[in-house]
RNA sequence: GCCUCGGUAGCUCAGUUGGUAGAGCAGCGGACUGAAAAUCCGCGUGUCGGUGGUUCAAGUCCGCCCCGAGGCA
């Protein structure tokens, strides 16, 4: 059974940084865990570590596609697989370290994925008959395929109710009898990076400041000029569509700027409601470190606790 | 000094002829298996500036005081 070691926690808690200092200490080469830092040409928005740190360790998942490729959680799961694999036979750790709690909890409890062909066409034919049939329609015939998940689904969660009947179509079994998973597939030991949210959120409030300084506007009009557009997965980044909104004229800079430090914040918190369901995570609070190193030490110490106790 | 307007939730404000208060934004809690930085669900969080009256009952009426904005001297 292989070694996981994780590193997680909102946004703007510091990261980047930390991980950095954790795999230096460790050994480790770090997996990126965030779903939008796979996207290429999308660097400011995503606060995707410098190329200067990435040349201190080595760095997984990063610019992996471009933006108008589909990615999804299963591609990322099944490459993270085999790169936990290889950093292993190279004699080092593999440190999974971000904020995309879907994409953690798929990895280190091994969610089961199973294969598809194509599940485009059937979606689209599911959205269609969605705008002319209603969602109510919908959700009245996952309740005869699935009334597990029918009940357990929103009533208004359009993508869900979609999703559960697209995965009857292509498998012909219920989705809810699908979703299973290995909760003890590798030896973790994951660490979370905590932040009160007076100082998590002063600090969302600066670093969206900085990304628009440091040319998150001019980073999207680029984009777009290579031919991008708005509806594309990677642009319902934050701070990207809000961007995408502005440019369009639909909000004015203000409200952009406003709208970005919002919905980051809110963000976080649903990150961090995301990680604390998780209780293998050990939970580090950043705000009582003065010093970095103090605190990766912390980090590592807890780290080693896990993986010896495993 | 006098006059006017204002002081109600974290912010901006609403609150009929008196019946212990509600909107937006912000915030908080939760869910989450192929879009997940996505998507969805739930929750008003309050010395109504202070104090003394009138009243069965005061955010609403009266007195005094405090604070803010403007006006007149």
């Amino acid at each position: 059974m292989y070694k996981l070691v994780a590193l997680v926690g909102p946004t703007a808690v510091g990261k980047t940084e930390i991980s950095l200092q954790v795999a230096e200490k460790i050994g480790a080469e770090i997996i990126s865990c965030d779903s939008m830092a796979v996207y290429r040409g999308m660097d400011i928005g995503t606060a995707k570590p410098a190329v200067g740190e990435r040349q201190r360790v080595a760095h997984h998942m990063i610019d992996v596609i471009d933006p108008d490729v589909d990615f999804t959680v299963a591609d990322y799961q099944r490459q993270v697989k085999g790169l936990i694999e290889s950093i292993h036979d190279r004699g080092r750790l593999p440190l999974l370290a971000g904020g995309t709690g879907l994409y953690y909890q798929a990895v280190v409890d091994d969610y089961n994925f199973f294969p598809v062909e194509s599940l485009q066409p059937i979606r689209q034919g599911l959205e269609q008959q969605c705008d002319e049939d209603g969602l109510s329609h919908l959700l009245g015939r996952l309740r005869e395929v699935d009334p597990d998940y029918a009940a357990k689904v929103g009533p208004n969660d359009r993508k869900r109710i979609i999703r559960a009947l697209e995965v009857y179509e292509l498998t012909g079994q219920s989705f809810s009898s699908l979703q299973t998973n290995r909760p003890g597939a590798y030896h973790l030991a994951a660490v979370g990076l905590y932040l009160d949210r007076a100082r998590l959120y002063a600090r969302i409030e600066d670093r969206v400041d900085q990304m628009i300084g440091a040319g998150l506007v001019e980073e999207v009009i680029r984009l777009r000029s290579q031919g991008y557009h708005a509806g594309l997965n990677a642009m319902q980044a934050l701070g990207y569509k809000q961007v995408w909104a502005y440019l369009e004229g639909r909000l004015d800079y203000e409200a952009m700027v406003k709208a970005i430090k919002d919905e980051t914040r809110r963000f976080a918190k649903r990150q961090y409601t995301w990680f604390n369901k998780d209780r293998r995570i050990r939970w580090v609070d950043v705000g009582a470190y003065d010093d970095i190193g103090i605190l990766v030490g912390k980090i590592c110490e807890i780290m080693d606790g896990q993986l010896l106790n495993a």
